[in-house]
DNA sequence: GTATTCTTGTATCAAATGTTACAAACAACA
DNA sequence: TGTTGTTTGTAACATTTGATACAAGAATAC
């Protein structure tokens, strides 16, 4: 059976009241399926034709390469939505194997039943819309990000985007090394590159104090 | 008014009947706008509370740094839907900035009423879900592209995933320098990395078709 | 206070890529 | 056929970044 108290806390399923999510469900089809430890639950490439919701336990993302090997992508728990983006769109398809890392519980709705779900009540439509919404936000900062070519531009992207318009002090709020993984770089690369921009005049630094001396060229950096 | 004949043509109205378009939006409130030529549509950073739908014209979305200069990102005309992915989401301003590069009739659907139309037709809301799990989908796909650091990465992979399991040969559609700047390098970097990998015996290239020799060894170097 | 651990600044060398330039192969066309 | 423009292969050099190592400063625990 469904766990209404767990689900309500799902990010799909927030902000409706678990006697709410039980008269739903009444009107809907699922199944609950029961995994053990190390069993596959989907494997890559299977057609995403229904939503996955773990009710109980937990469950690892893997990804396995064209040799067969795999590569483990993300841990994820109760009261996780998988794969989420992929119920929908054209290439409906796990982009990942599942597999249990404890014993399981899966609720799964048929995308049809789903959608019904997603008609009958408004609260559902904008939660699941917000989460893919976001999703493909997120994406694409970090796609926005990625294009910056040099760290320099990475750097002044990061900077302009903490100050905005007003402020020109930076406090990081996570050590050099959590940044420059961030940025997808070594930390002495990054911290190289900081020293030439302040030994240039840009930037003034002071711990984990940046402050910013010239917008204007700080702006052109990422243009060229 | 609304046009019914060209909003079924658009991604959000597909599949739908001209004349049921017409009953449903008898149930809604919207708003139809005229703008001339190089008027603003909306500014960069506005809250994004409508669906907006090109129903005549063109329109241009510009994106404005931090200096004010602007920068054209991409050219959209009718009947498409503009920023689909920031209606809903946490951050939902416009990421760009949209004028009439033409005259343009802009059809304006409130967030509540749009949710309204996407509980009343299923189509709708298949619809609507298939375009931002797509554009999802597309920029994870893109993501993961640009995580392969070296360009050995990058073209290991790409002609790995276009030759799928059976096929050994691959021929690209597009010219060298168009393959360089879909994966953010130059055109003699790439064709240095191709030589390097034909004299070490992993690929034998004749122009356009790339025929893949060690298919083990091509993997290999994905992980490390 | 002292020891320990984490963070930061810096240096050196190697690897990867960008930049620029040029010639050969190819394609389209008069 | 010859001409012109595009695509491809290759080279030399500069720039950027990664890898590794080490020392000094700062924070934390004892």
């Amino acid at each position: 059976m469904i766990q209404p108290e767990i689900l309500c806390q799902s990010p799909i399923f927030r902000g409706i009241s678990p006697e709410d999510l039980e008269k739903l469900f009444s009107q809907i089809h699922f199944q609950v399926k029961t995994y053990q430890k190390n069993d596959w639950i989907v494997n890559r490439g299977e057609v995403c034709d229904r939503l996955l919701i773990i009710q109980t336990g937990s469950v690892k993302a893997e990804m396995n390469d064209y040799s067969g090997k795999t590569i483990k992508i993300e841990d994820l728990s109760a009261p996780w939505p998988l794969a989420t983006a992929f119920l929908f769109g054209k290439g409906n398809r796990f982009p990942v194997s599942l597999s249990a890392t404890s014993g399981v519980v899966i609720l799964s709705i048929p995308k049809p039943e789903f959608v019904m779900l997603l008609q009958l009540n408004s609260m559902i439509l904008t939660n699941y819309l917000n989460t893919i919404s976001s999703r493909a936000q997120f994406l694409s900062q970090k796609l926005k990000f990625l294009s910056f070519k040099t760290i320099r531009q990475k750097m002044a992207h990061f900077l302009l985007e903490q100050a905005g318009d007003r402020l020109q002090t930076v406090e990081i709020s996570q050590s050099q090394g959590q940044l420059a993984e961030m940025f997808g770089v070594t930390r002495p690369s990054l911290a190289r590159t900081l020293g030439e921009m302040c030994r240039e005049g840009l930037i003034e630094t002071d711990r984990r104090c940046i402050k910013i001396l010239d917008k204007t060229r700080m702006n052109q950096l990422l243009k060229s």
